[in-house]
DNA sequence: CGCTCAATCTGAACAGTGTTAAGATTGGTA
DNA sequence: TACCAATCTTAACACTGTTCAGATTGAGCG
């Protein structure tokens, strides 16, 4: 068959912004964890499919099996860079607080903000299916993530080792929970930015249910 | 074209206890749910296909659509089953208990063992972009499931309307952030049953480390 | 500089999916 | 009994993920 040139498909500077070599692309990997990432963030975890994210990268459905091996293992790949951006907005958010109590509220309201700012990725991250589930740099991703919790419980709680660790788990739980159900409009519509608020209000008086400010006891 | 005579794919016994009549099934709705059922019970949410659910029930791939328009419209009849279910069993692990805490606290091991015991169908019921999410039936299913939380939370906080909302938001947001969580395996193994034990030791902790009897606070 | 070779990518195929349209079959009812 | 609306099938379409043989290429080595 004939080639190309220099440009063709891969020509809408969606996958480049260096010049273009033809049959080899170059940075084939970051340019289909990048596809990938937008097909979530415009579509939804369900809208994910391999060949739309071969297509937005330019190359044939399949070329993404020498990088990746399978689909499952492309979403594992941005499942583990999300596991990274979430663990990273904990840090920030109990790093700007003082107070174990404040951390870990800022940490509950970090934790849903994240889902519902990219609610795709975040579903395809715990989405364990999809993804190579036993992957050691997943599960180390996921870890850390979890461990910006219970760092801040552990100072919350103060008491043994496995206080901490069922103080995590309820954290976790809650917050999980919340925005599951939140991106389920369980409580309300969630794709306008009033609803969205609506619903952070509403966790606020969650947290501050379930963590009342010392002094105030129900 | 000819006719098969009477039985054909239609004969393994898994569609109809009944004689078994010929072009026309007779029960067809029943039977594709109940094939849809043992295909989350087997293989899980992913699992399911709206072609292998027809092929279980000894019709063609075309079949279903008449009955309920798309595979959304089958899994939403599934899910209204499930919330269904859900909802019974909150009632009666409520009513088993005396004390609003212990109401509460039966609540909240009856969700998350649904959700092990089910975890395709509970899935499933949470998965909105799979459903028909603004059936009307199905909002009014989801509905009852959660009002089986309120009535309890309501009885135990005695508030004002208002609290009593917010505290039934944070007990059902933990125990299904915490059956989420379990089912993606972030506590452990769920897939033996001494896995599954141990993990409901784990809510039992979270539960009553958030709920804590009264006279023990923290 | 020229060659080779391993890495990269394509093309074509396969089995499977949900959905639709047109036609066959049938049970109830007028 | 004859019809008709409900029910089901057949066949097709546009997708999907994955595999395999072969085309293309850049980088390193002689």
């Amino acid at each position: 068959m004939k080639k190309q040139g220099s440009s063709g498909k891969r020509s809408a500077g969606l996958t480049r912004s260096k010049p273009e070599p033809g049959y080899h692309h170059g940075e084939l990997q970051e340019a289909l964890i990048a596809a990938s990432e937008a097909i979530l963030a415009e579509q939804g975890a369900e809208g994910f499919t391999l060949r739309e994210a071969a297509r937005r990268a330019g190359v044939s459905p399949a070329a993404p099996s020498h990088h990746f091996g399978n689909a499952q293992g492309l979403l594992t790949e941005v499942a583990i860079r999300g596991y990274d951006a979430l663990a990273e907005a904990l840090r920030a958010a109990a790093s700007g607080k003082q107070g174990a109590r404040e951390k870990l509220r800022a940490q509950g309201l970090a934790y849903v903000d994240f889902a519902l700012r990219h609610p795709g990725r975040f579903q395809m991250m715990f989405a364990n299916k999809r993804l190579v589930a036993d992957d050691a740099r997943l599960k180390q991703a996921s870890r850390a993530a979890g461990h910006a919790f219970e760092t801040v419980v552990a100072e919350l709680v103060g008491g043994t080792a496995k206080e901490a660790k069922t103080a995590a788990a309820a954290a976790w739980s809650t917050v999980h929970g919340f925005a599951k159900l939140a991106l389920e409009e369980k409580f309300g519509s969630v794709r306008n930015e009033g609803g969205r608020r609506e619903i952070m209000m509403t966790l606020d008086q969650v947290l501050n249910y379930l963590w009342p400010a010392s002094g105030a006891r129900r």
